[in-house]
DNA sequence: GACACATATTCCCATATGGGTATGTATTAT
DNA sequence: ATAATACATACCCATATGGGAATATGTGTC
């Protein structure tokens, strides 16, 4: 796992929550799944997919930890591991500097261009 | 283009942010381009993949703008649009106040458990 | 135990991907 | 004009994906 091989089309989905993240469905799960953990069914409802549709996409997520799960009886309890997302989010913050930097630079540009 | 269609495998690679950034090559490719632009050339010699490939990476990052391109010559430069990664960065930050309340809930029963 | 309910897995299928090789297309050099 | 350099595209191939339908598994209920 984790390492490349030959012809592999992409990191597999499993390997990181970058690629776990990508698929938009997975995004609306983990945010409808960051505040309170909600059993399978709320997910079908909120999302209006087929339920192995959803069960595939949180055995995805589960597998990268983004999400965790525990059972409640005859459902299945889920929540967000928000703290999951934070390799992400420092990735992404890493350009932070970079955009402000260039924002201030075009910033700049128009003052100039403005005076005649 | 952004439209779902029946058996769409995935949201295409193209169409956001997020599935470009998926692939770790172009993250690579990202941060490699982040400070200065450089021609394709450069990229290949720091990726050590073959040229073509190299292109195609560049041609998914440039068509969600993550990427700008100027031509210089024969060569064509390219540099990362910082400001383009800036919503990744937003969504991510919509779930930094939820882990820190997660990570406090954690230590709070960390102290609470190692009294006795 | 039989049955209902909630999820997970398996299977099939169409499509998206990424890598490589071969081939186009600009643009500069001779 | 011809050749060389630097990229971009087209094409082929193996693999990954996601969706739905059918089926298996797990867990209360009667």
């Amino acid at each position: 796992m984790g390492m490349y091989y030959p012809s592999m089309a992409r990191a597999s989905t499993t390997s990181d929550a970058f690629n776990a993240v990508a698929e938009p469905r997975r995004r609306e799960i983990l945010s409808f799944l960051a505040f309170d953990e909600r059993p399978v069914g709320d997910i079908v409802a909120a999302l209006g997919l087929e339920q192995p549709s959803v069960s595939k996409h949180l055995r995805v997520l589960r597998d990268v930890g983004l999400v965790k799960a525990r059972r409640d009886g005859r459902n299945m309890l889920y929540r967000t591991e928000a703290a999951a997302i934070r390799p992400l989010h420092e990735w992404t913050r890493t350009f932070e500097r970079i955009w402000s930097h260039q924002l201030l630079r075009i910033k700049e540009r128009a003052e100039k261009d403005s005076r005649p």
